[in-house]
DNA sequence: TTAGCACTTGCGAAATTCTTCAATTGACCT
DNA sequence: AGGTCAATTGAAGAATTTCGCAAGTGCTAA
């Protein structure tokens, strides 16, 4: 209990909070690879690198070892990768969602009469429930 | 173009990974709520939930209409709450690999000769690959 | 031994995020 | 109109993250 639930899943989630923390889990998704590889892929210093990889090292998410002059890192566990699916497929639903919305304020705007220009509303929810279909 | 793809999806989980957001949504599993009763399971003052939920928002994982005098929130998509679940799993397994790792730590402790104080190894990586099966 | 590649670590500066306080908006009631 | 509850907003300060540089470790080949 010293860690709350939550807490421990809001960390899991912050470490992927990062975009060459999510770069080097996809590479890492088709097996392992030296960090010289990555480095090569990823435009950042190595160092940059060798931080983040620490983080992803520290969470848990893989590991690594040494091989020769290289080291070697690696997915800790395929459920990660479960993780990035998911991610990519709640990225698709929520992206089209929004232009969905866009659209929808493109195609009706301001319907009644004008507003002057310092009185638009400012709260961020619209009045009543969203259209209930029996009723 | 504009935003890389990699960049959006550190962005997505970034938004996870807040222990008062995580809460947030997993209340919402079940069904809408009105702010008020968030409020009254997460202990946190109502402007901090208030700014948690326009984060939840402006990422468009959630909704929120007003209903009378309250505002209702609701997840914007059950994709939510798959990406929850896969990152519940994942928690689970780190968790444990982990805790293997620990106990095997604890069960096979330093197998040569006596280390002194000064000289135990720097480096986060142990050599070779890691036991390799079939060879 | 010396040299050089492959990586990691420590550290300070810059950028982001979190938290809280005070003020504000909206809806409802009398 | 005035009061109260529900929730949001803006802004400032504290806390965390991120980034690049300099310096180090570990391996291998001369």
């Amino acid at each position: 209990m010293s860690v709350p639930l939550y807490q421990a899943k809001a960390e899991l989630f912050r470490t992927l909070g990062h975009p060459v923390r999510i770069r080097v889990l996809e590479l890492l998704q088709d097996g392992p690879k030296p960090v010289r590889d990555l480095l090569a892929v990823i435009e950042v210093e190595p160092s940059n690198l060798s931080q983040q990889l620490a983080v992803l090292r520290r969470a848990g998410m893989v590991t690594s070892y040494r091989d020769g002059p290289l080291v070697m890192y690696s997915l800790s566990t395929p459920d990660v990768a479960d993780l990035l699916a998911a991610g990519r497929r709640i990225l698709g639903t929520v992206l089209t969602d929004r232009d969905a919305l866009l659209d929808e304020l493109r195609t009706a705007p301001d319907p009644p009469g004008p507003v002057a220009a310092g009185d638009r509303p400012r709260a961020h929810v619209t009045n009543g429930p969203p259209a209930r279909p029996g009723r």
